[in-house]
Parts: C-alpha cells; sequence; structure tokens
DNA sequence: TTGAAAGCGCTACCAT
DNA sequence: ATGGTAGCGCTTTCAA
C-alpha cells in the first residue's frame, strides 16, 4: 500500500476503492495514527487562526470575552477544518509584533482582532500584511478585501434604550463612555444620540478613561441641578461605578437616578440594584465571526491553503448580528418628578 | 552562502564568524524572512503548548481565569522558546478528545489543564498519552512523572480567613462551596476546617451546584435560629448569591451576617456592600504556570524537541503559590451580639 | 485504482 | 568556518 492512498484516503478524494479506505481507515485507527500537522502544513499551508488578545486589563468583567467568542466561533467551523487559538499579548503593539511574525513564520493563516482601538497598531501591521482577517467590534474604513467585519446592531440596541428611557419620561439623559480608546463605545454612544433625537433629547456624553477619571467625571455632573435623571454606560463595571458614585451622593437608584448598562453580564446581576442592560450576544457574535472566518480564507487571492472547499465559492459577507430584547432590572424607574 | 550558516545563525550556535552572522541576520531582516514553523516543528518537534479551557459556562465572573494565567505564564517563558496558545472546549470530554488528537498529530508538545473536576475526564486522556503536562489547581495523586502540578497555598489563605472571623467574634461559620464537581472547593473548604480547628469552631459544609441549587440550600440554612453568622462562599458570584438571598430574609450584611468571597474579582467591588475576599493571585498562578511548563517538557523522557536548552537541566519543581494578605472590605463585621 | 517519486523548508551530520 | 546533503512526513503529479 503506499503512502498516497492513505492520503487520498484521508483526505477524503476520489480514486480510492470502497475496500482500500475503510482499510485505510481501520488501521489507521488501530495504530492510533494521524497525519502529522507540520508535515501537512509544510506542504499544504497552515490550518489554523489566531485570535491575539490584547490583555492588558486583567480581572476585567468582561475579560473573558474572547474565550466566549471562540465557543461561538466553533459552532460554525468545525475543527476538522480550521482551528482557531486564542493567544494574549500586553498591548497592541505586542499583539502586532507576534501576528507578524506568525505570519512571516507561516503558522497562521488568519487573524482575529477584537476590542479595537483607536489607531490600532494591530490594524495598522495587519494592513501590511496581506493576512486574510476578521474585525470584530468596528467597521474599518478602507480596509483590504481580504478582512471581514462582525459588528453588533447598536442601531437597534440603543433604539430600543432610547425608546424605553423616553417612554419612562426620561429627557435628561448621558452617556459615560468606559474608554475613549475603544472605538465600539464611540460608535454606540453615537448611536445611542441617534436614537434618542426623535425624543428631542440630547445625550449629553462624558468621557472616562479608567475608574478614576470616570469617578471624577461623575461626580459634578450627577451633583449639578441639571443633573441627568438616567445614565448609559458602555459596560458593567463602568455601571457599577455610577451606582457607588450615586449612593456616596445620596442618589436613590432607581429613584432619584435610573441607570444601564451598554454590555450585559453577569456582573449586572450582582450589583444593587441589579442592572438593567443592553444585551451582549456573544455566542452570536462567535458564530459570525466563525461565518466571517471562512468568508476571509475563502478569498480566493488570500488562500494559503486552508482546507477550504473552493467549490463553496464565496462565502457570504460577514455582518451584523442582531441584539435580542433590552434586559430590564431594578436600575431603571420614571424619572422623580413623573 | 549554504543553508547550514544560516540555520546556526539563527539558532545561536557556534561556528558561524561574527560577520557572516551579521550579515545573514541583517539580510533576513531585509528580506523579511523567518523561518517557516512546520519546516522546523517537522524536524525538531512542536514549540507549542496548549492550555484548552472546559468552557461550559459561558458569561461566568472568573471565566477570563485562563487568559490571566497564560498572561502570567508568558512572563516567565519568554515567547521565543514556547509558545501558549489557549483552546476552547465545551466540556471536559471534549477537551480530552482535542488533546489526545493534537498529540498524537504532533501539534503541541505539551498541554496545560485548569478548573479540574472530580473524574475529569481530561486527566484520564492525559494518562494515556506520554505527553508533558501541567496540572493548576490541584494536586493528582500517582500523576506521572512528566506531569507538574500549581496550585494556590490554601492552607495560608484560609488560616487568615479562619483567624481573622474567629478574632472578630464570630463562632458558627458556613461555607457554600460552588460547585463540588470542582477539586479545588473541596480542597479549599478542607482547608477552611482546618483553619477553624485551633478555634474551637465546626465549619458547616453547604454543597449547590448551580445558583438554583445553592439559593435553595441557602435559604433553610440562613433561616434557622442557629443560622451562621459568617459565610464563606468560593466564589465571587455564589458571593453575591448569599447577598442577594440574605437581602430578601431581611438579614443586613455585615450587621447579621458577615460574607467573604473565597475568590478575588473585581465583581466584588461592584457588589453592596463590597465584599472581604480572598485573594487571588492569579498572574503569579500564571508564572508559576510557566515554570512547571518548563519543567514538564524538561523531563528527559518525555522531550520532543522543543527549544529547551539541555545544559539547563532539570528546572526547579513547580509549586504552591502564596496568596497575598486578606482583602478586608465592607461585608464583614463582628456578629450581631457582640 | 494503485505505486513511485519529487518536493515543501528546515536541522544536523559529515566533509572540506 | 563553511558547504553539501540526507532526511522529517506529508501531498500531489505522473506512470503503470
Amino acid at each position: 500500500m503506499s503512502t498516497a492512498v492513505v492520503s487520498y484516503t484521508l483526505n477524503g478524494r476520489s480514486g480510492v476503492s470502497a475496500t482500500t479506505r475503510e482499510r485505510v481507515l481501520r488501521v489507521a485507527d488501530e495504530l492510533g495514527w494521524r497525519p502529522a500537522t507540520a508535515a501537512r502544513s509544510l506542504r499544504s499551508g497552515p490550518a489554523a487562526a489566531a485570535l491575539v488578545v490584547v490583555h492588558d486589563q486583567p480581572f476585567g468583567t468582561r475579560a473573558a470575552f474572547p474565550l466566549d467568542l471562540v465557543s461561538g466561533a466553533l459552532q460554525t467551523l468545525g475543527p476538522d477544518t480550521l482551528t482557531l487559538a486564542v493567544h494574549v499579548a500586553e498591548s497592541p503593539t505586542g499583539a502586532a509584533q507576534l501576528m507578524d511574525r506568525w505570519w512571516t513564520e507561516r503558522r497562521y493563516a488568519a487573524f482575529v482582532v477584537t476590542g479595537v482601538r483607536v489607531d490600532d497598531a494591530r490594524l495598522a501591521a495587519l494592513r501590511t500584511l496581506p493576512a486574510p482577517a476578521v474585525v470584530v467590534g468596528a467597521v474599518v474604513d478602507g480596509a483590504p478585501a481580504t478582512w471581514q467585519h462582525v459588528v453588533l446592531d447598536d442601531g437597534d440596541a440603543f433604539a430600543q434604550l432610547g425608546a424605553f428611557l423616553a417612554e419612562l419620561g426620561h429627557r435628561r439623559i448621558a452617556m459615560v463612555a468606559g474608554s475613549e480608546r475603544l472605538v465600539a463605545p464611540v460608535r454606540r454612544s453615537a448611536a445611542l444620540a441617534a436614537a434618542l433625537v426623535p425624543y428631542g433629547i440630547e445625550l449629553r456624553t462624558v468621557a472616562g478613561d479608567g475608574p478614576e477619571r470616570a469617578a471624577a467625571a461623575l461626580r459634578p455632573l450627577l451633583s449639578a441641578s441639571d443633573r441627568p435623571t438616567a445614565i448609559v454606560t458602555d459596560d458593567d463595571a463602568t455601571a457599577g461605578l455610577v451606582l457607588d458614585v450615586a449612593r456616596r451622593l445620596g442618589l436613590g437608584v432607581p429613584w432619584d437616578l435610573s441607570v444601564v448598562a451598554g454590555t450585559d453580564s453577569p456582573a449586572c446581576y450582582l450589583t444593587t440594584p441589579s442592572l438593567t442592560a443592553v444585551p451582549y450576544p456573544v455566542e452570536e457574535l462567535g458564530r459570525a465571526t466563525g461565518r466571517a472566518l471562512r468568508a476571509a480564507l475563502g478569498t480566493a487571492a488570500s488562500r494559503r491553503a486552508v482546507g477550504v472547499d473552493p467549490t463553496e465559492g464565496e462565502a457570504p459577507p460577514s455582518g451584523t448580528v442582531p441584539v435580542g430584547r433590552l434586559v430590564v432590572r431594578g436600575s431603571t424607574a420614571p424619572p422623580a418628578g413623573n
């Protein structure tokens, strides 16, 4: 029996008789044999993609996002074609260097990027590479054709939220963005502002990177006579902070102040009161990421021979993931005067 | 110039003149050339290890643990010798299959396992493989010589905690273990029980896997006349749950009931009151994991030719990571009658 | 339908 | 100190 026959069998190619194929599979199983990744990659190029996480905020409440995302991506990926590995870097620059290096070493066939920052070093690096990439949580202008994008439907999410708050009677609403270095919060606060326009409400926006700066910005805001009656944050941690500042100022939540977290998470029901929140369908985002990854690798020009079936043609474009219904909990109520 | 010279240069071996070496490095840099991982692995075996996470509880507050761990491990690993990839599986069985497969495919040279369960399928699978492994958070009896263990110094942590509660005046203390399927909580509650013995206090232990069961077990416990005056949990989420149940029963925390989280996390200061907690030095745990990984690969018999310098000899044994000082916040006070 | 053989890009041994 | 070269274990083309 020649090695070619075995190779054909294992790669499911035609030209092997049913009996031979069965025998090959049986013997391989008995011997516990599997083709060596390295040898296969040497011939055919890497069959793995990497998600490089910028992990500069350890212990963060949403830090598990990448794992949830991968968990979802696996559902649309199937472990046999492409594996998706998660790696950790301490900074965008570090992540950029890793991706550059691993692309040059032909270690990975594609990259996934999340938590995109303003002027993100990772995107700059990826541009110089002809690497397929999936950008999660942001749409990059003038992106190479080999990139795919996956974003949440913030428009819908914040339309729901805007309607909810406006119909409770709120008129003075502010948004506390967690970090203006991240692209997503900026886009999301714009989406909320747009959603409030029909109600004639002008969103006030407070920037605050890190808990200290956010708290510092928050205190004068909540002490003023025309203080907002509702505050929307970008994440659970900032919402918790708002709760804390409000408590210290003697403001009762939700009676004197409504608080909404822009990103639902388990921490949102550990607080007192539990936090009304914008859903965060990470798993679905992951499934979309898996599809986008296949699409990115399907881009003929960018192929590095992953096991993608060429006859499948161009995969459907990646896209916008719907969010579910707003999750109403204890932190929201009509404003005091209502 | 021959390929051998280039290989020698890049692997820092002697036998290359300084001028040649410099020229090689310069040209490689100009060309943006790096040795292909696949070809190198084909010759020398894989130069990567994998941490396969069992991610069956998405959105969990401590779900980011693996990323924090890797972040720490990178500090003692140096990216050039060994890379550490994180992968996700939905169950211990799935993780076991992945590791088995990837070992057979010679994709990874070693594996890291965290969140060990009782009768963990991953450990069973690893036993059948001659793969080097690092077990984080548990010490396995009769482990193969190629395994290393990394655990927290729970003895110290709970000695501190026991002394703290006892000296506040607490005499009726209970522990709510998050999940009895996990090995660590069981060991930790034993450590707490031991720490309370010198004070003549007998720890009551309540098992409860998942929030519903824990809540169900908690209500009668906290309604009884001889209810505990202090409750220790294994994680932040369960501590939050205790806070919630106490509130519904009209028990004031910390006046009527003290609550301690067995695992500090950002969620611990989002609660009201913020939670006194046992420190959780994940980063240090990660550094120890990195060292353990080198030691595991250093085990001569298990070598699959990772770039470990043989002259370094056997690395120091992996071990027990010290925890810091107990973090006292608002959820603990002397018991009511004191 | 099967077999033979040429690489893929390295590392390491043996010559020079 | 440097060059030649035999594999590592696959995939794929070409013959039989």
